[in-house]
DNA sequence: CGGCATCTGGACCGATCAGTCTAGTCACGT
DNA sequence: ACGTGACTAGACTGATCGGTCCAGATGCCG
């Protein structure tokens, strides 16, 4: 992939949600996330004038972006909605092992847990609500009967699955979601 | 809410509690905690030789000790599983309401967003497979087919559900929840 | 009463926190 | 070659962090 010289305001952005998405928001403090990025103070405040704050609010974006992407990549080749399901949980449980199986959810550790403020939490909101919006057009172009219910249930799967992979250390528990979703659905 | 006869290491064990689920171990000060359970920081190290990081343990010990009375509570009178399941959802929504619908899993806030210590996720671990257990336990006693898989899903549901009711910021996520463990599954 | 252990109160510590500030470097248009 | 704005570099600051320490209460035995 583009890897090469990325822009130091990209290797922020990487390192802050690399790095909140394992210890949280307030886990990781300026010190080791410039030194993950290899960036100077300097630059932070140049490109995020708010700090930390601002910082975490694209880092989190930038997750949720990563995740949308994913969500389309699963559903556009799928010849129904199961079979992108199992994609997308398949594709899920990849990022999982490669993220060392001890992260979180990069929004909720970022958002949920960084400073009281409102704006944080709708922000989380807005973007849980974007990965619902697009699979419930997913799903709604792949003919499934009850497209919004079907989308809530699919992320609160994911969401809950996450955490019982993360609690026993095995992707295994999100790449069985999907039986989880249809084993008495088939009709 | 004055808890003035409980003993002081209990104050500081349901402060902790409290306030990490709503804002992660690493975003609650020891000041601010000693302030909210009105306690000298002697007090503390005390009761938690080994400071804030037993105190950690404690409270998500403590919280789910707390879970486990509200399962047990739910199954226990039940005719069946599913009414225990609804019992146990609806009790969980209120909870959400009465925390104030932003904080989150007190077990996950506390000891996966706590230090990279390997032995606060063990214990992270051990208290989550406590929960699973003992639903386990009371789906066998009320006849349910797959016990075990059964309590994974319900577990699943609600930590999702949680997360869904946190970003809407609506306890009705968990309500809604033992529909869509048993819509489908009118056996 | 004395003697001892448990618990409290808070002053104090070095480390680290997020954030500020300014001098210096660099790329590029002219 | 020069000027200008975008960007980097890191010393510095005041606040707050978790943790230590010990003098004083307090209770509970004799």
């Amino acid at each position: 992939m583009t890897e090469r010289p990325l822009p130091t305001k990209d290797r922020l952005i990487r390192a802050a949600a690399d790095l909140f998405r394992r210890s949280g928001y307030h886990g990781v403090g300026l010190s080791e996330l410039l030194s993950a990025a290899d960036a100077p103070k300097g630059s932070l405040y140049h490109h995020f004038p708010n700090g930390k704050s601002d910082l975490a609010v694209a880092a989190a974006t930038w997750a949720s972006d990563e995740m949308l992407r994913m969500i389309a990549a699963s559903f556009e080749p799928a010849k129904d909605f199961e079979a992108g399901t199992r994609t997308l949980c398949h594709k899920a449980a990849k990022m999982f092992d490669k993220s060392g199986q001890w992260d979180g959810c990069p929004i909720s550790a970022t958002l949920f847990e960084g400073p009281g403020n409102t704006d944080f939490r709708q922000h989380a909101h807005h973007l849980y609500e974007g990965w619902i919006t697009e699979v419930t057009h997913h799903a709604a172009q792949l003919g499934e009967p009850d497209p919004r219910e079907t989308a809530d249930t699919l992320f609160i799967l994911l969401q809950g699955g996450w955490q019982l992979a993360r609690a026993r250390q095995s992707s295994d528990e999100l790449r069985k979601l999907p039986d989880r979703l249809f084993a008495t659905k088939t009709n």
